[in-house]
DNA sequence: ATAGCATACTTAAGCGCTAAAGTACAGCAT
DNA sequence: ATGCTGTACTTTAGCGCTTAAGTATGCTAT
């Protein structure tokens, strides 16, 4: 088995609790055994076990993570960039995805609670907040990019309804009307995305059948699967629409994917944007227009959050924090190339 | 804080260890207690402590896994795949990201060995197989992707040789002969593809100036970047390739965005073949050939690897699973359009 | 009637650590 | 000599669980 703090206290001639002290910094230790202990500690290697330290300090050092998928990128990157802020404070990040299943979730919650995670952070797909208000209850709990109407905590995410605006207000401005909607059925980010848009469009007295709203499941996991199959119906409305706004990137793919197998061009015929600036979106087949989300942003507001969170004792009052998003105008809009950041 | 059984065995007037038996499904609880201990349980919503669980069992129930990038659709794609297969064994997995630098890769290894986990799953990018070969000595460790020559464990990954090979091989057929190589600096995997290269121009009695290999460091995480600027570099080679085989997807990305922001076209004035088909590959502005490696394949190697080597005591003879790869060829070598997967 | 045995529990010990309380001793003032 | 202070430790207790080793009870075979 791994070397224990018993070892070196045995080795030194010492009591188990002076190497405790060194190791966790005390000041009450000579230089001289520190020094001993320290020395010692390097040649063997130590590494404290995680499992006793968490058992008797009550505190884990741990962040909890879940995300509906990880091989999206926007949910990756934000993962990468929470690890990277929190990891100065001192914590771990335990990631795990959800698949964008409700009842899987539910599990990995339940995983986290017996991790002792010190805070959670939670991109959820669940239906309600039921189950996260009880956790909510145990844990600092941060609600990551969605949220619940019924159910006020803490919040790291975007203005949605100002993503769908700007992206719908971008789609006018060059010169589209029939604009449709391609979103997910529950997911907050869909809900306030499509209410900009409808605002939006009311805004500028432009009309559009309800058949321009196009809703699905599964949205996150394998988004592109589902975009492509919205956008297939989407093909068989009549009027054609002639641009259309993705919630998210993924399914813009798919929605992309789907237009040029109907032998349609991006952006003459059907113009397309999406939402979240992930990786590659500049490399796709048509480069795609998004609204970019600042990961790094969100990862610093979520792992800042995390240290206050965990630092004070009693429950703090709920925060919002809200990254504002950027329009990158690309080509599937028709906007002007704009220089590839790829290229240096 | 949380439930313990304590206070269930209190609630019941029975026990801790009777608790924990039913917990764990031990036989020699009767019927009647049983039922009233899980249905305490339940009401409760207990869930163990993994600390103490971990502390007094010596086995965490965690493996552990290391990826040099995250966001590099290859790595989260596996995690995917062998988080879900480990999980039927009662498994979870810890992720962590090495961001492709060998010091980070190192503490994230010293950090799992805190979390005292069952196995270990590292896509390592350390220069050397030194730590690797430490960590291997405590606990089962699993080498995915990436291996060393001189340190044999347990590995899962591809037959690099013949991903080169059938990569070059292709680009033959197609007709290209000014075939270039992208690559990175240290990874097992950029070696191994590179021999195969080799060996299919030799094959073919194709001789190439050594000006059409380039190879760079971090060619996993940001691939893309470095794609590009390996492919900037090689346009100002004379003369200039026709075809370039990149290692990996991420790079190809990088490669394609430098063709065609230099003016040229794929695959008439350069074609272009990646490996991993990430997901999107189809999707990118030229639709990328690539050598498959099945992701899923991968995990279910890993995982049912994982499940063997946390079974015996004793340490079993090394493994090395290779999975097969498979051409995937499309519009970026000139290749057939062939129908897209993610048109349903 | 009694040993033998299975059934259904409990008690005891310990996993590796931390936090709090205790102790020994030197140096100093009174 | 006595008390007081600070320094440098050690002892004790306990975190929540598991494993192994008891123990009490009723049942069966002889």
């Amino acid at each position: 088995m791994a070397v224990r703090m018993k070892d070196i206290a045995k080795d030194l001639g010492v009591s188990i609790v002076t190497v405790s002290k060194v190791f966790n910094n005390h000041s009450d230790i000579g230089a001289a055994t520190r020094e001993r202990v320290l020395r010692r500690i390097k040649e063997l290697n130590y590494q404290p076990s995680l499992h006793a330290q968490g058992l008797a300090s009550g505190r884990s050092f741990m962040v909890g993570l879940i995300v509906p998928d990880l091989v999206h990128a926007f949910f990756s990157e934000v993962a990468k960039s929470i690890s990277t802020v929190i990891r100065k404070g001192g914590y771990g990040l335990v990631i795990s995805s959800s698949e964008d299943d409700p009842r899987l979730e539910q599990e990995e919650l339940l995983r986290m609670m017996r991790h002792r995670v010190d805070a959670l952070v939670v991109a959820s797909c669940q239906g309600t907040s039921k189950h996260l208000r009880k956790i909510g209850g145990e844990v600092p709990l941060i609600l990551l990019d969605r949220r619940y109407e019924d159910f006020e905590t803490n919040f790291v995410g975007t203005n949605d309804l100002l993503v769908g605006q700007m992206a719908t207000e971008h789609l006018i401005d060059r010169g589209f009307r029939r604009i449709a909607y391609i979103g997910g059925k529950k997911a907050s980010t869909s809900l306030g995305r499509l209410e900009g848009y409808r605002q939006a469009l009311r805004h500028h007295e432009i009309s559009v059948p309800e058949s321009y709203i196009v809703r699905r499941r599964h949205s996150d996991e394998s988004g592109d699967t589902t975009g492509c199959q919205a956008m297939q119906k989407l093909l068989r409305v009549k009027p054609r629409p002639d641009a259309v706004f993705c919630f998210n990137d993924p399914a813009a793919v798919g929605a992309m994917n789907a237009i040029l197998a109907a032998g349609l061009r991006i952006p003459e015929d059907i113009a397309l944007i999406g939402a979240g600036n992930i990786r590659y979106a500049e490399s796709f087949r048509v480069p795609l227009s998004s609204i970019d989300v600042s990961c790094n942003a969100l990862g610093e507001y979520v792992g800042s959050l995390v240290i206050q969170l965990t630092a004070r004792k009693k429950p703090a009052r709920p925060k919002a924090i809200m990254v504002q998003p950027r329009l990158i105008a690309r080509d599937s809009t028709g906007a002007k190339m704009e220089q590839r950041s790829g290229v240096v």
